[in-house]
DNA sequence: TAATAAATAGACTGATCTGTCTCCGTCAAG
DNA sequence: CTTGACGGAGACAGATCAGTCTATTTATTA
């Protein structure tokens, strides 16, 4: 039961961080929302800084979960050359979650945003996220083998988030769009 | 004097909103740091969010004239086809500027992150101002003559918004190499 | 059943936030 | 010199914040 109100906590966090953001969201909002007593808030996080730190690594898994679950249903659907399919059904999972009532823009670009001390235990998390993101993205374009695999990731990368935060600050939900179609152009140099 | 007082305040409040964030830089810290009066500000300024709408304007000024004196210094160095010589000056603007002390990622990006209703006016400004950026880019790519010129100012545009992302959330201050490299490869596709 | 652990509600502290208000000095016009 | 408008300094109000603590209840385990 211990664990499980845990999880309630941080997802219940994890929805309203996303929301309404870190700051603006107050302890008592995550308190109220989630039916959870204040003290055992504090039971299981030292600080709302902690709190943050596992709403991030929540959301982590959660990203990397919904995105090879989705890469996996629209890979086949793509049409291209066949090493690609996997990259390029990454920027169409892109497009779903973007068009999505529960969309606002990247958790981990968000939260780098409020605090922006580099060495913030919350500004390292988002760093380690977006490192893993691009260890993900090479491991999508490994079939083309390509020399400079890791850099290419990066680019894709770029495209990627790109587009995210074009969605969100920008409101265009087709940019998703225009980042695939750039890296297939970008794709095809490589080849 | 009124007018160059609002100036002074409209700049250590960007200075400071950039460093530390929006939500996290009191009133106060404004004010402290200015050595402007209270009083003062509410009289040039309803509110604070009317304060940062102002230095979002500010911004959005100072990026584009940075930009643009950047570009003709750097356009003449560029190593690739004659058109696209400005496009590419770009890339290395940005690379100038997220290598400097004081950079602290896109203030329109971190305000809609901070500020994530769609209606809220600094929401907005941010959305306006990411308008007019790929208008610009639109206009940096304008001697190429292409086709879909908007289509790729946008995918153009992606690509440094991603590699300030990048600089800012992943630390990594060779993201606009990567970008250039990225947005030289894909306006090749489309000569 | 008894004992131990954990969760709950919520009062409370002290800090901090935005925004208002009051007092005081300055300066210009008559 | 007097008067009145105005801006500056900062005290103040009211709200909200994170985090602590107590007393009560619930649940688990021995």
């Amino acid at each position: 039961m211990s664990v499980s109100r845990r999880d309630h906590l941080v997802d219940t966090a994890l929805k309203l961080f996303c929301k309404h953001g870190f700051r603006a969201t107050g302890i008592d909002a995550v308190l109220a929302e989630s039916g959870v007593a204040k003290k055992t808030l504090y039971n299981h996080f030292k600080s709302k800084d902690e709190l943050i730190v596992a709403t991030l690594q929540l959301r982590d898994e959660q990203f990397l979960s919904v995105m090879r679950k989705a890469i996996a249903r629209l890979s086949p659907l793509q049409d291209c050359h066949p090493t690609m399919t996997r990259v390029l059904a990454f920027f169409d999972a892109i497009n779903e979650w973007m068009v999505s009532d529960d969309f606002n823009g990247c958790t981990f670009i968000n939260a780098s945003a409020e605090y922006p001390r580099k060495e913030d235990p919350i500004h390292v998390a988002c760093s380690s996220h977006k490192k893993l993101v691009t260890q993900f993205i090479e491991g999508l374009i490994a079939e083309m083998k390509l020399d400079q695999s890791l850099l290419v990731a990066k680019q894709i990368s770029l495209l990627a988030d790109g587009a995210i935060v074009n969605a969100h600050t920008g409101g265009d939900c087709h940019s998703a769009e225009y980042a695939k179609s750039a890296a297939s152009r970008l794709l095809g140099t490589y080849l």
